[in-house]
DNA sequence: GCCGTTTTCGGCCCGACTGTTTTCAGTCG
């Protein structure tokens, strides 16, 4: 599920970019947007529905539904082609600059002939932009820092983009015969939150089968590089993969060595060399008579240094050695221990799927509990009333029992204005089982401002968990500017839970954030933020950011069992 | 371009902020 229907998602995005840059109807480029949000989020896949079952996607009418069909069969649609042959690749580019919209990227191209980043950024140097209506010395100070934010993310992309490209490899190369394991490893092993390329290694005794395979797959665009030892390629998206063969007994010390980090490796390492060891990429060896000692697997490798096995998402030199040595190591939360989402939305807002469907898809999760969190009235574009939201909890409560083994609850994310102030009074968030409490805007307010208005949101008796606290987006946005320590201490105090988003966009809190909260005493909720339901399994992701932040099992509310968490969820909050 | 109907075309997420302009266009959530 989701390659073809992220295909078609992409097609679709970069067809209403190019018709707003155009000048095209702002609403027809808003038609082709939501069509293409619609079926990135739909759970069937796309590749397998003719005009007619497209249309039954919302927001997906005949003539999108045909395009679908033209792509899927011939791989091209017309009518983008021309479009893409009148508007240069890069004018589109300049879309990801935060403040750069369709039409200032439009005048752009037609008055000064900019069709990318780097021409733009020539023509600010030339001060060319001073002389455009629209344009003025704000708006060059405004173009620079996003170029300079989008450089700083430079060629990483988000670990979801990463982690699909690598499970498809990993699948692809496992059917090879004579394959013996196959995973991957580096950053995205230790789930970083944005990858560089990906590498994945191959346990067998020849490797030319491998390389072979690894060079033919369907989305490779390039080979890099080609040996026999290591192959790499380039996909059809412009991401770089590495490919290892390893002889079967040296798979432990390959794994160990192309995992990382670099700085874990030395510190293990320096470890080795203290203890008559040489360790490398091959595995241990004794370093006088140079035999190998072991290299099978990453746990014996450990074992021989005097380490228990160190989980990849802890290896990053933060102290996990020492901790280690000391049997001090966390148990870090397992994907297993989730016992339930509790940050999601449905259709009555701007998630994609009704109501039932998200139940549905999250039973199948076998979560024992599941809340529904739509959006509250402050956030105006969603036209929530008390109407609404009431006349969804009783479909809530009627629900209920409906999937035996989990149980609903019916909850809101509230928006956290710039006083603190929250979407609806007291008595009425009283009638929820759980509110989130989110900030969406004003983010530019000063520090003490910030600091105030979320810990207002604390101090609320029915704020129980702080929604993406810094509201940051990965590569976008910066996080607000807060005092996060005031407000873990805040949270510590109130005992409200603060939130690790696991939306690959957000994950937010992030790892040291998660560090420097759990020195509080702060409890986490890891929730999905889901608006479809292909997006309850980013679960993994905000797991593998809590694990990175050194969470137990105790520290995350959402692997308690539900009365332990409804406790939670009362307060008090004083 | 999609949708929903007042079945054939008019409405389409609303409000606020920013920066430029001096009344509003563009962008964002």
């Amino acid at each position: 599920m989701g390659r073809p229907n992220e295909e078609v998602e992409a097609l679709l995005q970069e067809y209403a970019d190019l018709v707003a840059i155009s000048g095209g109807d702002a609403f027809k480029a808003r038609a082709y947007e939501k069509a293409a949000r619609s079926i990135g989020g739909h759970p069937t896949d796309v590749s397998t529905l003719d005009v007619k079952g497209l249309q039954e996607i919302p927001n997906v009418g005949k003539s999108i539904a045909e395009k679908v069909v033209e792509y899927l069969s011939t791989g091209r649609v017309t009518a983008l082609e021309e479009t893409r042959a009148s508007i240069p690749a890069g004018v589109r580019a300049l879309l990801t600059i935060p403040t750069l919209g369709p039409r200032k990227a439009m005048t752009l191209y037609e008055e000064l002939q900019v069709s990318s980043v780097e021409q733009l950024l020539d023509a600010v140097h030339e001060q060319r932009l001073r002389d455009l209506k629209g344009f003025g010395e704000k708006t060059e100070a405004n173009i620079l820092h996003g170029i300079a934010l989008m450089q700083k993310a430079g060629k990483r992309i988000l670990i979801s983009a990463a982690m699909d490209v690598a499970d498809q490899v990993v699948a692809d190369l496992s059917q090879v015969e004579g394959c013996e394991g196959c995973a991957y490893a580096g950053s995205l092993r230790r789930m970083q939150e944005t990858i560089g390329d990906i590498d994945v290694l191959v346990a067998a005794d020849a490797s030319g089968p491998f390389m072979e395979a690894f060079s033919s797959l369907p989305y490779a665009a390039e080979v890099v590089a080609s040996g026999r030892k290591k192959t790499s390629i380039r996909t059809t998206k412009g991401l770089q993969v590495d490919l290892r063969v390893l002889p079967p007994d040296a798979w432990g010390g390959g794994l160990l060595y192309f995992t990382g980090s670099k700085a874990h490796n030395i510190r293990i390492r320096e470890m080795a060399i203290r203890q008559g060891y040489k360790l490398s990429e091959y595995g241990l060896f004794h370093a006088k008579s140079g035999r190998k000692a072991v290299s099978a697997t990453e746990e014996e490798i450990y074992a021989k240094l005097g380490l228990p096995w160190i989980p990849p998402t802890l290896r990053e030199d933060r102290g996990e050695i020492a901790a280690a040595l000391k049997g001090e190591l966390p148990e870090v939360i397992q994907e297993e221990d989730v016992r339930g989402d509790l940050h999601t939305h449905t259709d009555l807002t701007d998630g994609l799927a009704p109501l039932e469907d998200m139940i549905t898809a999250a039973a199948a999760r076998g979560y024992a509990y599941y809340a529904v969190t739509d959006h509250a009235p402050n956030l105006y574009m969603q036209r929530m009333t008390d109407q609404k939201i009431l006349a969804q909890r009783e479909q809530v409560r009627a629900l209920d029992g409906k999937h035996r083994k989990m149980r609903l609850l019916h909850g809101t994310e509230l928006n956290i204005g710039p006083e603190g102030d929250l979407d609806w009074p007291d008595d009425f968030l009283a009638g929820f089982d759980l509110c989130v409490a989110s900030v969406h805007s004003h983010f530019n307010q000063t520090r003490d401002e910030l600091t105030r208005r979320l810990i207002r949101a604390c101090e609320n008796p029915h704020v129980a968990i702080i929604g993406h606290p810094t509201a940051r987006q990965i590569g976008k946005r910066p996080g607000i500017d807060a005092d996060f320590d005031e407000v873990f201490a805040a949270c510590a105090r109130t005992g409200t839970a603060l939130e690790i988003n696991s939306h690959p966009q957000r994950l937010d809190l992030c790892d040291e954030d998660i560090l420097r909260a759990k020195r509080y005493g702060v409890k986490f909720a890891v929730s999905t933020d889901a608006h479809s339901v292909t997006h309850l399994p980013y679960m993994r992701y905000g797991v593998g950011t809590a694990q990175r932040g050194w969470l137990t099992k105790d520290d995350v509310i959402n692997t308690w069992p539900l009365q332990r968490l409804r406790r939670f969820l009362a307060g008090p909050r004083t």
